[in-house]
DNA sequence: GTCTATAATTTGATAGAC
DNA sequence: GTCTATCAAATTATAGAC
């Protein structure tokens, strides 16, 4: 069954996601998922690859959707408004952290494949917002020429904080005042 | 001695900036201070009141000098400056991450006593950042009057997430990049 | 206060039957 | 592909000598 592969990364996705890399074990996705820890191993071999699959799944799956909208949408307050909404999702599904930004918080102590993985989302959402930011005339980027890039990297590591943020004061709402407050100089 | 439980904490904080709650035993600690792993519960009964200890020792130490920064300083900029160069310090020492960001990712696994502390770091972040922004006759708050907690919530924010950014890239220069974009406005 | 010894549990992973 | 059985190692924590 190619459908229990799929099952074993989506509850690693969440697992790691509300505990963390180190705070899920082959025991807990197993009753999960209905089948023996012992059982994962033959779809993952060890928890290297499942973690790697997992954050590789989770960076595609964003770069469908994301190129998708700026396919249909050119107004830059509506692209990044759906940008931040994504962000959202996770902490509307019980609390949860951005999948590579929990990794990210980790890296020390994760092993390569999950890290290069982690590189690979970052890599491509600032790649986004920066072709985002650069195909406007004139946005926030007054003058200097490599200052999307820069804007780029601030409005995600805005929302990464604000997951955090949101999570550590035990107030979901304070995201979106966070993320409101980021888009005002869009407005 | 006294000087043992300062050294357990020093070095379980260093452990939870590089490897999260859920990444460090006693036995690590242990090595590093020179004891045995038993040894550490004659101080720290349980790993709980250890992190919460940590994380205590951490927001007290940062409020300490937050106080002393903004009695002597009145420039908004320089304020700001100050309070970045105390995020860099943990990408400096190591690529750690914020203490206090690293268990709010990890905040659904962490006990109590822990979470408690993560809290309050928070809320004695944004406080400061509020009063400073408030004090400022006209800064970016166009008008709106609660718009200071917003900016203070996003700033704090923007530097969490700057040092989850620059550690998944394996680019500290990227802190510095973001962080100098977050401080445009108030320039 | 620190030690040795050890308990009780959990962990990632392997071998081999079905 | 999933199972049972099991391993070796690591984990937090306790008991009791010194």
């Amino acid at each position: 069954m190619e459908d229990v592969r799929s099952r074993l990364i989506e509850v690693a996705q969440s697992l790691i996601q509300k505990l963390g890399y180190n705070g899920f074990s082959y025991r807990d996705i197993a009753t999960k998922v209905g089948i023996r820890s012992a059982s994962i191993h033959y779809h993952f071999p060890t928890k290297e690859t499942l973690g790697a699959a997992a954050a590789a799944r989770y960076t595609d799956r964003l770069l469908e959707r994301l190129a998708i909208a700026a396919e249909n949408e050119t107004n830059l307050l509506k692209l990044l408004s759906f940008y931040v909404s994504l962000f959202r999702e996770a902490l509307e599904q019980d609390s949860r952290m951005c999948l590579c930004g929990m990794l990210s918080a980790e890296i020390s102590s994760l092993p390569n494949l999950v890290a290069l993985e982690v590189r690979r989302f970052f890599e491509v959402n600032v790649a986004w917002l920066t072709a985002v930011f650069s195909r406007q005339p004139r946005a926030a980027n007054d003058g200097h020429p490599e200052s999307a890039e820069s804007e780029a990297a601030l409005f995600m590591a805005s929302l990464e904080g604000a997951l955090i943020v949101a999570k550590g004061l035990g107030e979901p709402e304070i995201f979106d005042k966070i993320a409101e407050a980021a888009l005002q100089r869009y407005s």
